[in-house]
DNA sequence: GCCGTCACG
DNA sequence: ACGTACGTGACGGCA
């Protein structure tokens, strides 16, 4: 006798219908072209957790749960395996909210999930990108106005799901694949009302498979060398905070701002430069206004870099090594920023340090499996690109085209000089006000930036938009068509509400403009390493590769590849990724190869 | 749980 | 006069 759990919507109860046999017929429905699902595990995270059960919707108003591991009642083992042929099946749509996750988990007990996905809970944030919170808590109550348990809750003092009664677990479990088909219906049909569907399946839908593969491979790290590194940083962070104590000639809390302040503008007597909500601000820039005064703030300065560096990645990382597989496996988000980019946690590697010695030391110890070499592929001022692009700037598609330095190129015109006058100092202001047009540019902030008056910063900012009047008509037609549309889009569709846009607090309406303006050139360099990642991961399946893609930081791939594939793979990631969208620029890829992240970059930076 | 700070693109 | 570069995540301090 087996056990089928039940959850009837009308009565809003759950029970447990006995069937003398499992019958996988009246589980699938023939003709099934599409069913909602949602699994419960152990815990939290999908590398090292078990299924406990499955809940399934066929239909509105009716969903079953499926007890595969549960601790108390009876449990449906071969579930699975009858339920491994409609998730393999291509012509079946899934329904979920946040099916990288099921995805996951599902690939441990060696299922592959394969087909047209919607997930409800990327539906929303393409709706949507700026709701902070895209659980199904949330979603149900915003578009159902259904206030759902959160798992928490149910769960109470239990340790596992698996705990959970089946009586009690069954409308749980249920709830979440009922209320995923209800909101798939609702969700969808505003997609398509906003235009959004082909911008979710051509690229968010496909990139579901994509992010869930990344996560599973992982990245092989040693903490071994980390270790010694700690060691190392223990004992420079030692001398440095001894020697911080004598200077101020006392001992205090380093790391709290607020017992900082108190030694620097209180004690010393040292200039404040800026405030925070809080108190005097002892932020990095201050310090180094400081630092010329007293010789205090550079050894805090050193200090930060150096406990920064060992609390959040050397002592950390090894921490997130997977027992199961040796490896780190981050989160990809694809439901948190309000531009497009993926964001990286749990650990986040998208920020892992690449600047200075210690840089070079930590991305040392990122390394690939034996037999294997890392690729690095990052693509060359891609920003400056898509606004060459969406602005139609000749100025800027003549220097991509000829392939110019365009720092260099922006120094010579807004410096009035030969390109091969150029200093490297006035191309590193050059640099700071191409960053800055991309960010919405204004005199303070530049002014801020460079160190220089606002005075200046903004003849910078005329000469360069003299030299590039489309670029600034450009700007001017985005923010005026936020302030009619009320929210701006990227080359693939993508949009974003900007509801500050028409503020009559001149602060607040500056900022939503500045939004306004980057959002489109930041947004579309997401679409494009999207399609691109969608592109290379299809070419590298199809031709059999072992290569896999293992990290993405915003405008770079990071690949593992068997020795014996490095050229093909080489190959197949430039071409994929120059050619993931046809602009009126010209896209370029540099590669870099080798046995560590660090080596990877020295060897781009060559080649 | 928020704030300041700082690592990355 | 005011407060301002765009997008993230993680840490320690502190209430």
């Amino acid at each position: 006798m087996k056990q089928f759990s039940l959850f009837d919507k009308s009565n809003n109860s759950a029970f447990i219908e006995q069937s003398g046999d499992y019958d996988a017929e009246q589980a699938e429905e023939p003709l099934l072209k599409q069913f909602s699902f949602d699994i419960e595990a152990t815990g939290r995270d999908p590398l090292s957790d078990t299924i406990v059960g499955i809940s399934l919707c066929f239909e509105k108003d009716r969903a079953y749960y499926i007890p595969i591991r549960h601790t108390l009642g009876q449990n449906i083992s071969d579930a699975l395996t009858i339920l491994k042929d409609i998730f393999e099946d291509k012509s079946i749509s899934k329904i979920g909210h946040n099916l990288k996750y099921d995805i996951l988990i599902l690939r441990q007990e060696g299922i592959n999930v394969k087909g047209t996905l919607y997930d409800t809970m990327v539906l929303s944030y393409l709706l949507n990108p700026n709701k902070p919170d895209h659980s199904l808590e949330d979603v149900a109550l915003e578009y159902l106005s259904h206030k759902k348990k959160g798992f928490n809750e149910v769960l109470g003092n239990r340790t596992s799901f698996a705990d959970i009664p089946i009586e009690e677990a069954t409308p749980y479990a249920a709830e979440d694949a009922l209320l995923a088909m209800e909101l798939k219906d609702i969700l969808f049909k505003r997609l398509k009302e906003e235009n959004l569907e082909k911008l979710y399946f051509d690229i968010e839908m496909p990139l579901i498979y994509v992010l869930s593969d990344m996560e599973n491979r992982g990245i092989k790290v040693d903490s071994n060398r980390l270790h010694k590194l700690s060691i190392e940083l223990e004992s420079y962070l030692k001398n440095i905070e001894s020697n911080i104590y004598n200077i101020a000639g006392e001992r205090f809390n380093i790391n709290s701002p607020k017992q900082l302040s108190i030694i620097l503008f209180e004690k010393l007597r040292l200039e404040p430069r800026k405030k925070t909500k809080t108190g005097y601000s002892t932020g990095m820039d201050v310090l180094e206004e400081l630092a010329k005064k007293h010789e205090l703030p550079r050894e805090i300065l050193n200090y930060r870099t150096l406990y920064k560096i060992k609390t959040t990645y050397v002592d950390t990382l090894p921490k997130l090594i997977n027992k199961r597989t040796g490896r780190i496996h981050t989160s990809f988000n694809q439901t948190v920023t309000a531009t497009g980019r993926l964001s990286s946690s749990e650990p986040n590697l998208q920020n892992i340090p690449v600047r200075g010695q210690w840089g070079s030391r930590i991305r040392e110890a990122f390394i690939a499996d034996k037999g294997s070499v890392l690729i690095s592929a990052d693509y060359s001022q891609i920003e400056l690109r898509v606004l060459g692009h969406l602005s139609g700037d000749k100025g800027l598609i003549d220097a991509f085209n000829k392939d110019i330095d365009i720092h260099s190129r922006t120094a010579s015109e807004i410096f009035g000089i030969p390109l091969e006058s150029v200093t490297e100092e006035m191309r590193r202001v050059a640099k700071t006000v191409n960053f800055g047009i991309v960010y919405g540019i204004s005199p303070f902030g530049l002014s801020e930036s460079l160190n220089i008056s606002q005075k200046e910063a903004a003849l910078f900012i005329e000469s360069y938009f003299k030299k590039h009047p489309s670029v600034k008509t450009y700007i001017e037609k985005t923010v005026k068509s936020a302030k009619t549309l009320g929210y701006v889009s990227t080359l693939m569709g993508r949009k974003r509400q900007i509801p500050e846009i028409n503020s009559l607090n001149q602060n607040i309406r500056q900022q939503a403009e500045r939004l306004a303006i980057n959002t489109p050139i930041q947004g579309t360099a997401a679409d494009l390493i999207k399609i691109a990642m969608i592109n290379v991961w299809d070419r590298l399946n199809k031709e059999g590769l072992k290569t896999k893609m293992v990290l993405q930081i915003h405008d770079e791939l990071l690949f593992e590849a068997p020795e014996d594939e490095i050229e093909i793979a080489k190959e197949v990631i430039k071409y994929e990724m120059e050619n993931a969208m046809k602009l009126s620029v010209p896209l370029k890829v540099n590669i870099g190869l080798g046995k560590s992240w660090a080596e990877v970059d020295i060897n781009a930076q060559t080649l």
